[in-house]
DNA sequence: GTGAAAGCGCTAACAA
DNA sequence: TTGTTAGCGCTTTCAC
């Protein structure tokens, strides 16, 4: 049924060889000593029958099964879409398969499926802005079942590992550079208040502005979701105060999005009357007009590092949990202009 | 290693439960009689230890691995985000898992994971926009491996399955309705012309202009890539032409709203000066100001259907390829105005 | 350098 | 209704 059987297996190929199964077992792994005559022998063998390992097999013996699991709130934005890009080729040359469990931001489903995961075929798993961590972090535990967590950091024990861009940095470079282009009045539509990555960029506008003596304005922040609409929502909101602001951070570019529409939509022009910066530098950033400016995540080597630590984590499982942050970098496009006298 | 050794199995919770391996087995699949004095001891000592399946050593015995392979160009659009909602969701509910392989559209990629695929623990295979169908064709057919193609029909057998929107009529119907607002200049922008669907629609577009009387002209089509950039640079140079064109077509959304930001980088307005019509529905359409009016596909359900199809085709291998079109509608929000006198 | 054989966890005859 | 048992395809001692 569905897979026929012209399955080959090492012995069919051991048989085409006129070898035993463990020496065709050898070459297929190269391991040990076979001598090139018999390793040549099996490898065309291999060849003629189209020999193919049986992965179910091979880890239900050995208990590995070269596959990683990934949780993600989501797939169809390009912040994700980025991260995973590096994911998947990092775990592509390293022979790994990646299996994929979405979410959608219902929080009785991560659980469920790090149980599922954990318990299934994956061999580590890679937690994309989780939002329920405390829920399974002790069954991880429990399971030593190595993970690392990407732009997640509110973890107190050694055993986790965790990768980050540096984004109170970012965010303090972003609010600096309004500031220093003549800014006081700066709007800034906060992320999702549960995510960590959100509050630190948060506090690092509010450092940067402490740190040239701008006081902090309450009102000029609204809270956001990491969605367009909300950046919409909050632009057209900050708008209306008087003075309005002259420049509105957004925590992400696709709610940076949404803010410079809703400057449009006020009749006004982006940068002329308002100047905008975004954060992430998602693909859509250098496409729009104006050019977005924006503080840029290495989105793709977040995801490639992330996998890269896994797999350190699956061959040596004793390390400790490791702390990997990644630098922000200001990108400055057209979105940004000095402010008017 | 990784995982440890707490690992416990059938013959574990036997034990525990003081009846045989095989009692055990029963109730874990539900399969066969088991009185329910045994049945209750079973699930008793199951929860105890808690015991999980172990799935590959399932599949091995038994062929099945419960895991479906999605094969995709990319993942960090919504449109495709929508169709692997739907996809997941529905998988999650059949106790399928989902293996994921990111083409980045390599077609080399593409043959080397379908090769991969069909050969590992995948018990089927979905294709999202597939480019290279023709390289790898006949080794599914050879290994009789279910799959179905999404967004794909230049097939020309009967043991493929297919499901794609109705992506003619969803053109014309657009096209169409821009036409009875009065326009006659209406500007195309191709998406690629490699994929099918892109074909489809562009014919819908002509199909309805002659049905109307107006010929067809190929200056006013602009040959894009489904992307936001090539939206931009085709409604500029589209809008260059004298006289320039009342409304533009997109093949996609995201390059619908390239189109947009064109027009408004002109200085004109949507849908004032330019009416604006895009292809897909995707959240974004709705999110933006003004809402995008477009031809919704069904992207959810497309993914959904897409699964229970393969699905079908997994329980009964023998079954003719199915051919599966999902209507589209035409969604009217605020970028088309009647055209001016 | 190579082979024989045990066994990973499970399911499905076949017996009882 | 329940138990016994033979593998699924592979890796890995342990012999030779």
């Amino acid at each position: 049924m569905g897979k026929p059987d012209n399955t080959v297996t090492i012995i069919d190929v051991a048989r085409e060889a006129g070898v035993s199964n463990s020496t065709v077992s050898r070459v297929v792994n190269n391991s040990a000593q076979v001598s090139s005559r018999t390793r040549e022998k099996v490898l065309n063998a291999m060849m003629r029958l189209g020999y193919v390992v049986n992965q179910q097999a091979r880890s239900l013996r050995g208990g590995r099964s070269q596959v990683v699991g990934l949780l993600v709130p989501d797939v169809g934005n390009s912040y994700i879409g980025e991260i995973i890009r590096g994911i998947d080729d990092e775990l592509a040359s390293n022979q790994y398969d990646l299996m994929l469990y979405t979410t959608h931001r219902r929080k009785t489903k991560e659980s469920t499926y790090v149980a599922t995961i954990t318990r299934g075929m994956a061999d580590g798993l890679l937690l994309l802005l989780p939002t329920n961590v405390a829920a399974y972090m002790e069954s991880l535990q429990a399971r030593q079942f190595p993970h690392v967590l990407i732009d997640y950091q509110r973890v107190d024990n050694n055993w986790t590992s965790t990768l980050q861009a540096t984004n109170w940095q970012g965010a303090y470079d972003a609010t600096k550079y309004l500031i220093e282009l003549g800014h006081c009045r700066i709007g800034y539509i906060v992320g999702l208040r549960e995510m960590q990555c959100s509050l630190d960029r948060l506090s690092g506008y509010r450092a940067a502005l402490e740190d040239h003596a701008i006081p902090f304005d309450p009102t000029l922040v609204y809270d956001g979701d990491y969605f367009l609409l909300e950046g919409y929502r909050g632009a057209t909101k900050l708008l209306e105060l008087s003075p309005p602001p002259t420049a509105i951070f957004a925590a992400n570019d696709t709610s940076a999005l949404g803010v410079i529409e809703a400057i449009r939509n006020r009749g006004l022009s982006v940068p002329n009357d308002v100047s905008v910066i975004g954060f992430d530098d998602i693909p859509e950033a250098a496409q729009v007009h104006p050019g977005l400016t924006t503080v840029r995540q290495p989105l793709e080597d977040m995801g490639r590092l992330a996998v890269r630590v896994l797999l350190k984590q699956l061959t040596n499982p004793d390390l400790p949990g490791e702390r990997v942050e990644l630098s922000t970098e200001l990108i400055v496009r057209e979105t940004c202009h000095p402010a008017k006298a």
